[in-house]
DNA sequence: TTGATTTGTTAATCTACCTGAATGCACAGG
DNA sequence: CCTGTGCATTCAGGTAGATTAACAAATCAA
């Protein structure tokens, strides 16, 4: 991540936001959608449905870059809320971080892999929801973001799975139940 | 899509490969695992799950690339299946396309866009499969793919889709009943 | 501190979808 | 031509998870 470092600043101080703890960066329906880095604390972006119903597309911990890059690619408005969990530190990014003029060959290269490494991990996600019980999407995510549950309330990460709080309730009572 | 097909030699005859409908091109446990770029035909890839059930990833058109990225990305043994659902001509690139080291810094943007767009797609497939019914997924897959479901069985849109035949055949009774 | 709001748990119903089986159709191979 | 094999449809029964509701514990606001 170096290099991406470098280009955008990252280490600076002067373009780097603090927001509190339930503060909206983006709301569904907005046009022209940001690129967040989070230098510290932690994100999350999700849609609300037709009954008003949250789910989690995904959570953004430390140094990691969050966006709606459905509607930032196709130029719609913005299909996901993104807000923060906990105080955090962020850097908003009005273009695209991933193809500023700046970048050198290298760069595009690991921008490449990094969209690739994100790319992967939605692929198992999409088989893990066709294919998976809600106690198994739960096991692997546990295995998948051991830091992730200490820092999130339990209904959070039920919406994640796809699953009602409740039932991830009853889970995790049959999971300790068995131990 | 010039410049990937000048330095790939999309256009030649000589590494094209034939395949006929059903051919697999990839097992899941393969280590190594392929890049697929269709020049005519169809594939799709799919994992099978525990109890023998095929799960289907996606499907590839014409001048589609399909891939398992995820064993690709992270050097695992293949999870998905590949086969040919129509008789297909597939040029079979064993690096990764999109980080060859000819690219220039064209290419390479035009590639962080390639994965993005196919991000964006994920992204909306994760939301529909944790917020929309059944029928309301099918009826948004007719209006994304208009031009699949005429080549493919239903019992394999039924798999992408995350349903069963049944299911979806009960769907499609209802939809034309209403008309 | 106190009242109010959010959270996690448990239990009773309800429903979308699955499982399994039967039927008719289309098509491929002998 | 028959005969098998795969596909789509329909139906009867079963189940994972949703919904609704009630309650206790934790958290927050005043």
């Amino acid at each position: 991540m170096k290099n991406i470092n470098e280009i955008l600043n990252l280490d600076s101080e002067e373009n780097t936001s603090h927001f509190n703890k339930g503060d909206i960066l983006q709301r569904a329906g907005e046009i022209g959608s940001n690129t967040f880095f989070v230098k510290k604390g932690l994100l999350r972006s999700y849609t609300i449905d037709d009954k008003g119903k949250e789910h989690i597309f995904m959570f953004a911990p430390e140094s990691w870059v969050i966006a709606d890059i459905e509607s930032h690619e196709f130029n719609q408005p913005a299909k996901l809320f993104i807000d923060c969990i906990e105080e955090s530190d962020v850097i908003i990014m009005d273009k695209s971080l991933l193809t500023k003029s700046e970048l050198n060959i290298t760069q595009l290269k690991n921008n490449v892999n990094l969209l690739s490494r994100r790319l992967a991990v939605l692929q198992s996600r999409v088989i893990m929801l066709m294919s998976a019980s809600a106690k198994d999407r739960y096991e692997s995510f546990l295995e998948t973001y051991p830091n992730i549950p200490s820092r999130v309330p339990q209904r959070m990460i039920a919406s994640y799975l796809g699953i009602t709080p409740q039932a991830l309730s009853t889970i995790r009572g049959e999971i300790t139940r068995k131990n």
